[in-house]
DNA sequence: ATTAAAGGTAAGTATCACTTACTTAAGTAT
DNA sequence: ATACTTAAGTAAGTGATACTTACCTTTAAT
């Protein structure tokens, strides 16, 4: 893979950039050009539309998430840890990247063909990491064993997510750190008082 | 509050029907107008851009839900019992809706002026209802109280919509049953393996 | 009957994402 | 070196679209 032509490298940069202070739809390709330095029609060089610009940004960005989450899961034993780990970290690159938050919660998916993109692969292999953490944790016994583990993903995610949203949007500083304690709490232990929790709902 | 003019209702009813087949972005005003059978013009008269049309409509969808819910809720007693019957019939709600699960999830919330609509008081008064059973839930012993309620608020409809988000994208069939009992059972009684789950992770 | 407001229309306009047709630079094989 | 091919980059559109403006018409209260 010989490195990207400096046009290509300059357009990403600049629509980084400009997402830093806008939302994808009103960042106009006219100014993504101007700010970049180059003309308009080369961003359709290298980009099927705007949305692939964007959904490149945005795979960049989990690359490097990617590889610190890897670091950080390094030496960690046992899922229960492991899964906490995920937890406090992904919730301090919310934190840290509130575009990203933004981008992620708000403005990538809201079309198919994000799903196609590389970006969303990257996605995919993080899902597929938490996967494997939550099997290892059922097989070792520490999780039980009468939940799909699908469900378990989401559960952390949109737990994750759904705090975090109203941040992203209106630019709040988020406490990672006393998000992930509650959403842990919650997620490891359930929210129903006392040891005995086997009560029936039916 | 008399009755809204026939062009008004009839541009609500045309959006409505046009958010089933496509997306937000891709319905242009003039086939809105079009399909209402009135100018392009008047939906300007009634709203103040094509967000606006799109907050009436979900509006609308949650006036009706909040109905629904209300009945639900109607003599069921206790805190867990009542939380289960509002995360069945949000599922459902969504599976049966999922315009309005798309909506809700992907199109209403990137924009700030939908903070300020009046579909989202409407959500902010079920965000009421559910703290208070929350509390309720706190105060008569069922629920732990060393968890912040905004959190397990975020935790159940965190783990409501990730779990229905690619399923009103790509517009699947949602088991609305399956997903309920998995993200209860996570909620309640939590992940971990055992009825003594006070491991410590630190 | 008069008048003011509300309901509704017709014809724009500015903006924007995206195209097309072209030029220039960089490789590459002969 | 020369001819040729591909990639990088430009300039000038174009059609579509959200929204505006200026106008006409109906309704209903005084």
């Amino acid at each position: 893979m010989k490195d990207a032509p400096k046009g290509k490298i300059k357009i990403v940069k600049a629509f980084r950039e400009l997402l830093n202070d806008k939302n994808f739809n009103s960042i106009t390709t006219a100014e993504t050009a101007k700010t970049a330095g180059v003309t308009e029609g080369l961003i359709y060089k290298y980009f099927k539309d705007k949305r692939a610009l964007l959904y490149e940004v945005l795979r960049e960005h989990y690359e490097k998430f990617l590889i610190q989450i890897e670091k950080d899961l390094l030496g960690i034993e046992g899922a229960s840890k492991k899964l906490k780990t995920i937890i406090t970290s992904s919730l301090q690159s919310y934190a840290n990247h509130r575009v990203f938050a933004r981008i992620v919660m708000l403005e990538a998916r809201n079309s198919e063909d994000y799903f196609d993109s590389s970006a969303y692969k990257l996605v995919q292999r993080y899902n597929q990491i938490i996967l494997e953490i939550i099997e290892e944790g059922k097989a070792n016994g520490e999780i039980r064993e009468d939940i799909d583990s699908s469900y378990i993903r989401h559960a952390i995610f949109g737990s994750i997510e759904h705090a975090c949203l109203k941040g992203a949007i209106f630019e709040q500083t988020l406490s990672s750190f006393a998000i992930s304690e509650n959403i842990y709490r919650i997620l490891f232990e359930g929210i129903t008082q006392g040891t005995s929790n086997n009560y029936n709902f039916d």
